[in-house]
DNA sequence: CCAAGCACCTGACGGC
DNA sequence: TGCCGTCAGGTGCTTG
């Protein structure tokens, strides 16, 4: 499940691999993934020079000369992965031939994912783009505290909340409140000034050491070689309920917050 | 302002 | 062996 980790890692490899290459031909095989009419997008796309690959939360963002943005979501099982020669499989959606022979393919299996092509002015327009909060990483941990105090809504659910703190997923969420010692059902307002640092300082941490691993793969992960992440290896609560708690050993639980399961230790995160 | 539930979609897995 | 239910989860939407 790419979170801000596993799509900074993309886009930093794609960065690195594509930027001047020309797009030759642009293919289709799955249209319904796309948010931009098949004809426009496949003209505003071919023969354009690509220039930038970045990120924004989790959106992967691919810049044009003619300053269009491609824009991806990868939501849950979505990939973008560049090499070549390409073979085609089941679940390609869309195509790019570069003008050295390589491709670029997006494939999802769920089809939850998306891309829409957009200039830059109206990305910015874009009511998802443009509400998107602050990104963890270039944010002090006081300006993310700001986010969210005083606030009556369960910390979790305001982790993964994408006006609040952009990026973040269940499973970096789950994993930094445990770090930090705090309960996914507290309400942020009952969590002290100090303790808030402290977590969005973990957070910090937590993202930086996953990107650090090439980010985290599940099932689907794959950064833009196609190559799996490291850092599944370091979750400390994810996907471990019922495994003993690694500071206490004290069996992990879940509870339900926001619709998805949160992990967590009923010892060592009580904090109120 | 906040929460819950559903929709989208497929594959993996457990139970029988 | 195979069928069926459940789960995984990001985001948008509706409803309370």
């Amino acid at each position: 499940m790419p979170e801000l980790p596993e799509v900074e890692v993309i886009a930093r490899g794609l960065r690195e691999s594509m930027v001047g290459r020309t797009i030759t031909r642009t293919e289709v095989p799955w249209p319904t993934s796309l948010r931009t009419p098949v004809d426009e997008f496949i003209k505003r796309t071919e023969s354009q020079e690509i220039i930038d690959v970045s990120r924004r939360a989790k959106l992967l963002l691919v810049t044009l000369r003619s300053n269009d943005a491609l824009c991806f979501h990868l939501k849950m099982t979505g990939r973008t992965v560049h090499g070549g020669p390409v073979v085609s499989e089941a679940h390609d959606r869309i195509r790019f031939a570069l003008d050295d022979g390589t491709f670029l393919v997006f494939s999802d299996v769920r089809r939850f994912g998306y891309c829409k092509l957009m200039h830059w002015s109206e990305l910015q327009e874009w009511d998802f783009y443009k509400n998107l909060g602050p990104e963890p990483l270039d944010s002090t941990p006081k300006q993310l505290v700001e986010q969210v105090e005083g606030r009556r809504a369960r910390i979790k659910g305001l982790l993964l909340n994408q006006q609040i703190v952009a990026g973040v997923g269940n499973i970096y969420a789950d994993e930094t409140l445990y770090r930090a010692g705090i309960h996914p059902a507290t309400l942020a307002a009952d969590i002290s000034n100090g303790k808030l640092l402290e977590l969005f300082t973990h957070l910090r941490e937590v993202l930086t050491q996953a990107i650090a691993e090439n980010g985290s793969s599940i099932s689907d992960y794959r950064d833009s070689g196609g190559n799996a992440g490291a850092f599944q290896n370091k979750f400390r609560v994810y996907g471990r309920s019922g495994e003993p708690c690694q500071g206490c050993k004290t069996p992990l639980k879940t509870v339900q917050i926001a619709g998805r399961t949160s992990t967590y230790c009923p010892a060592c995160q009580r904090v109120k």
